[in-house]
DNA sequence: TCCGCGTTTGGACGTAGTCTAAACTCGTGC
DNA sequence: GCACGAGTTTAGACTACGTCCAAACGCGGA
């Protein structure tokens, strides 16, 4: 993503641009795999070696604060953050780990409003499987 | 639950009962709380205060490996044993984190088999909202 | 009773994530 | 332009969860 465009999105969320949050921001924004902080620190190295491990921390969950990345607990031992914020559901391979968005539309859930014990604010299905491979 | 029961049901899953794995047994089987490792082994220390943490560890895996348990990851940082092994959906509570079983039945998923990349084996609805104080 | 194998144990180790306090930087007001 | 202060970044200490290890233990079968 273009630097004019990532500065325009930090502020537009109520963020300072610092050059440290500009490449974090670009580094995870348009990655679709959930990457754990782990993952997105060392391609955020890559380009600028001097930033911190504590500051990636930091900025992302300032991002998942300010709305800019939903914080997904979907596998054991790590978090993943997720660039795609609106409401969708998730798959996740079990032999690779991987975890795939799948869009809100391609499947139907219904029932959870009637719960009388929850208030239901958000919800999504969690599939586990094999990721077929494509033909 | 009565110790010749859990002695059986061990067995019944070829696990060899030893005091230690039948205190683990008796501390998990019966919680519908989703307990961390660090929980299970409080409790069982209070009535076999050797237990040591490895062993907790190793039997609460074991009894996952045999089906008696089901490893549930729905929060960040701690992984959460469920005794009830059949299917069914989750409710988190924002505030406590607490997690509450939701019946297989009162939720219905429909489109989950038609995805053309995946092969879903498993799945369930992961809800999060408030719980409602009852009346 | 003795033996051997499966089990248990304490502690070391690995890893994900947070915290701290000092240094730095950036925007503001003079 | 310069000084200031709030906000940010940094390295490393620290915590928590979980696994690994090698030695000790103990139960079940010969
Ligand atoms: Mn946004
Ligand atoms: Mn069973
Ligand atoms: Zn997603
Ligand atoms: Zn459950």
């Amino acid at each position: 993503m273009l630097t004019e465009k990532v500065i325009a999105l930090l502020r537009e969320h109520g963020i300072q641009p610092t050059p440290q949050r500009i490449a974090v921001a670009q580094g995870v924004l348009g990655d679709g795999t959930h990457p754990s902080a782990q993952r997105v620190w060392e391609r955020v190295r890559r380009r600028r070696p001097a930033v911190s491990r504590a500051t990636v921390y930091n900025t992302l969950n300032l991002f998942a604060a300010k709305g800019l990345l939903k914080v997904q607990a979907l596998s054991e031992g790590t978090v993943a953050f997720d660039p795609h914020v609106a409401p969708h559901h998730h798959f996740i391979d079990r032999e690779t780990g991987a975890i795939f968005d799948v869009p809100w539309d391609a499947v139907q859930v219904s029932g959870q409003a009637s719960l009388a014990a929850f208030e239901v604010q958000e919800y999504q299905v969690v599939m586990r499987g094999r990721k077929r491979r494509r033909a």
